[in-house]
DNA sequence: AATATTGTCAACCGCATAGAG
DNA sequence: ACTCTATGCGGTTGACAATAT
């Protein structure tokens, strides 16, 4: 039947908004809040469709988006993230507070993405490269199997959000520690399934994550691998590991690359560590561990040590 | 200095889905 | 149960900036 425009697109506006524009949005979500977004151009005197207005709302206007580049923290947290939910950035972007879903679609593909293939990585599944079709690749899952883990996934996520939402309902002083978001999730329903999964040696489930490193042993060096070097570094990636526009598109192209073989496991996750723990036991000590500096478990309460430099 | 190439990011497009009627 | 509308989401595009030649 055919879907009817969001809006009537004659005489609409497109393209970047000017500040006056901006400033007239601001001020009328301001005083009326949005409302409907359908109606709020025209309320508003905005020659856009509500959708545009929308879109330049949460991902540019609002009052608690978070400015400048991300930090290695919250690129780490991204990584592990997208191990677990793939490209689902809202998703992602709720547990990354001030930072929207296109902010980290955009850091995903232009900066994420080239970091894991360098490192030998397909950046879909997170696995090693050479997994997807060298000799040691290991059978495609099921889709029992598969669907085991998207629902995983989003269990994990409903947790977190879970998880997320009470810290802000308790008192700091109670949340402050990283290991605390990772340590609910583990007391959780989703931990007590992944441990039962372990103890039975049902070894049908194995997250994309836990299939790229399946011999992972907690606190064992594979950790060393530092998947965020310095920004220093960082800035230099490009000179030190640089894609040629044919390879980029091809999987292959972690072979261009500088990254050796051993870099191959890293990309151990939160989930990974979660997946590999000895069954029954609660100790979260390995939480604490850090890997070049960095904490493996960044915080994503609203600390505002997240904040960035300008 | 001029031009070509590459990278970044804001914005758009179209599909999926929830919810109201 | 079905249709329609509004909104949210992910993929993609295009303008601009930075860098290389």
């Amino acid at each position: 039947m055919g879907r009817a425009p969001c809006c009537d697109k004659r005489g609409l506006k497109k393209g970047p908004w000017t500040p006056e524009e901006d400033e007239i949005l601001v001020n009328y979500i301001n005083t009326h809040g949005h409302g409907s977004w359908r109606s709020l151009p025209k309320l508003a005197g905005l020659l856009r469709c509500g959708k545009s207005c929308r879109l330049r709302w949460t991902n540019y206007l609002r009052p608690d988006i978070k400015r400048g580049p991300f930090t290695s923290e919250e690129e780490k947290l991204v990584i592990q993230l997208h191990a677990i939910l793939g490209n689902r950035w809202a998703a992602i972007a709720s547990q990354l507070p001030g930072r929207t879903d296109n902010e980290i679609k955009n850091l995903w593909n232009t900066h994420l993405k080239k970091r894991l293939v360098c490192m030998g990585l397909d950046p879909q599944t997170h696995e090693p490269a050479s997994n997807s079709f060298g000799s040691i690749s290991k059978p495609p899952a099921s889709p029992s199997t598969r669907h085991m883990a998207q629902w995983e996934s989003a269990r994990l996520e409903a947790e977190a959000r879970l998880s997320k939402e009470s810290l802000l309902h308790n008192p700091p002083s109670l949340v402050n520690s990283d290991s605390d978001y990772f340590l609910r999730i583990w007391n959780s329903e989703v931990g007590e399934s992944f441990r039962k999964l372990k103890k039975s040696g049902e070894a049908a489930y194995q997250s994309p994550v836990s299939q790229a490193s399946s011999s992972t042993k907690v606190g064992s060096t594979s950790m060393d691998i530092d998947l965020f070097p310095n920004r220093e570094a960082n800035q230099n990636e490009d000179t030190e590991c640089k894609i040629s526009k044919s390879s980029t598109e091809d999987a292959n192209a972690g072979s261009d690359c500088s990254s050796s073989n051993d870099m191959e496991d890293s990309s151990e996750s939160a989930l990974q560590l979660l997946l590999d723990f000895p069954a029954g036991n609660n100790d979260m000590s390995f939480l604490e561990e850090h890997v070049d500096g960095y904490s493996i478990f960044p915080s994503i309460t609203t600390d505002t040590s997240l904040s960035n430099a300008p």
